[in-house]
DNA sequence: CTGTTAGCGCCTTCAC
DNA sequence: GTGAAGGCGCTAACAG
């Protein structure tokens, strides 16, 4: 493996130079910069990172630290994230914490050893409650979930408006006895059924909500325990698409009809939404844009590490299907 | 940030001392390593990552390339790779092809430049072609794609067995005269449409096979072409999830009812396959377990880099499902 | 504009 | 059993 000091001598110059000419610093006279390029690809030299980062203090790393891949919201904002950040040089380590505290200490310890240049992360409830970035030896933006008042930069989806669309929908399509099941233990699960409860005010009608954990498993057997104590209500709502499918597959195993008997509605425009009969009404993140963004304002926040906080907002986009279809009020 | 001569000088030892006893060497007095684990703790010192690789020559990180982390098949072996890395205190990059060999070869060097400890590929069929883990400078684990006779280690599903047992299946139920839609850009792709050859030579009866591009948006524009020049075979088989997607979507879009007019079958047993009526009669992989078995071949590669090679072939199970339901023959 | 040199923080011989 | 000292390969002052 050769090394920049041999580089050096095959090009009859210093260490010094070959530093600055792979580093494209200004400065450097014709003849030399060539003469180094040339020895350097004539070396095959490869740049030892573990060095360079050692000297330089910056290891070009991005943390990106979210509760599981596997959620395809996730999965999609990973895919976004490492496009940006490898067109920028930089490289990402992708942590799941599984909605556990205790994992996303350890991760965000681990991004402290690795000295990583920033990192983007979707935190855990108990994390947001008082979450500042600047307690952090790194610069940080939230993804996905965000307070009001949370000092961080963040990206986020519009969860309050979006739900309360979404609710407002059922209710105008003649669905006013309906249910959120949400994922409690995240910002956007809460944020949701804020936009839920607003929409169900609005409207004079009784709210109710059923908490659960956001995963497919767990909302379907909440499910179906819900479903076995009637009277049933007109329709659902799904904070999230682990939780959607989770109602789907109970509403199919106690086999009440969609939409004749209920209507059934959520977040996150899955294939599967628009596949199954009926189609699901949902609310489209524009996740892939999320991710970007995300990834986006921290290479702004590491370029400049003074400016003001932001927080990007996108829209959710209401797609109405059959499963919402409109219906005179029944009983 | 406190460092290791902090800790030496707080302990009031020598540095040698302290690196000692946090390498967990034997053969340092019990009276000195409680003073450097109180000193280290009292200084909360962690050890500068960037300082003990450029030192150690060794990363602990494991490079995982794959065509593109949204394919759910590769969603699983992420996080299975990611959750036995992190337990083995390794970090992972991940990196996505998009089975554009260009990429590729940029993802491995990037690899050296990062130098590594080992990766995991699921290599494009460029690459495969002649494919040595020798010509890399680290450890190679291929997953999900191998030749009969590639030299590396690898785990893959028993691709040409399934596909012709999935054919098979169809076959007895009823449906002779059946199509293909393969990836034909994977080997993985290349080997199914080998084991729908090989069933449908044993039963005598005339195969068609269609090569695609395996997304969903290639596999249905070339599915609707497909059903646009009659006659229309009894039988569909996709070689993966993502063409599957695209055959339904398709035959959707033309109003071709499964499994009145035709049957429907693949790979990947998604969760929509079985929500869709009627459900799809799939070769379900043990996904998660192909990814724990990949990075643990690799760990063991580390550890005894002379080992002889080893692969590992995972079955893939057969779900019939409505899709394929069995059938008299038409005509 | 170019070269010399002093570390970045740690591990690991090597003496004691 | 313990400490002193020399690098790992590179970058960034500082001279010239």
């Amino acid at each position: 493996m050769a090394q920049i000091k041999d580089v050096a001598h095959q090009a009859g110059v210093s260490v010094a130079s070959v530093s600055r000419v792979l580093a494209g610093h200004a400065g450097v006279s014709e003849s030399i910069r060539q003469r180094v390029l040339a020895a350097a690809q004539a070396l095959d030299y490869r740049p030892d990172l573990a060095a360079r980062r050692l000297r330089s203090r910056r290891t070009d790393t991005i943390g990106l630290i979210v509760s599981d891949v596997r959620n395809p919201f996730f999965t999609e904002i990973s895919r976004a994230v490492e496009d940006v950040a490898y067109q920028n040089h930089f490289r990402v380590i992708l942590c799941n914490t599984d909605e556990n505290p205790e994992k996303e200490a350890f991760y965000l310890d681990l991004m402290r050893d690795e000295n990583v240049t920033g990192v983007i992360l979707s935190p855990t409830l108990a994390l947001l409650a008082d979450f500042r970035s600047a307690d952090y030896p790194f610069p940080v933006v939230l993804v996905d979930r965000c307070d009001r008042d949370t000092a961080a930069d963040a990206v986020v989806l519009d969860n309050v408006d979006a739900a309360y669309r979404l609710t407002t929908h059922l209710i105008e399509n003649g669905h006013p006895r309906n249910v959120l099941f949400y994922g409690a233990a995240s910002a956007t699960g809460c944020q949701r059924r804020e936009g839920y409860m607003a929409a169900m005010a609005a409207h004079g009608l009784e709210p109710q909500v059923e908490a659960v954990t956001a995963t497919v498993d767990h909302a379907r057997s909440a499910a179906h325990k819900f479903f076995c104590r009637p009277p049933h209500p007109e329709a659902l709502i799904a904070s999230n698409g682990l939780i959607l499918l989770g109602l789907l597959e109970a509403l199919r195993e106690v086999k009440i009809k969609v939409p004749e008997q209920i209507a059934l509605t959520g977040f996150d425009d899955l294939p599967w939404t628009r596949l199954v009969e009926p189609g699901i009404t949902v609310i489209a993140q524009p996740t892939y844009d999320i991710g970007q963004a995300a990834i986006e304002l921290l290479l702004q926040r590491i370029a400049q590490p003074a400016q003001a906080v932001r927080r990007v907002v996108l829209r959710g986009e209401l797609r109405e299907r059959d499963s919402s279809k409109k219906r005179n009020a029944r009983r």
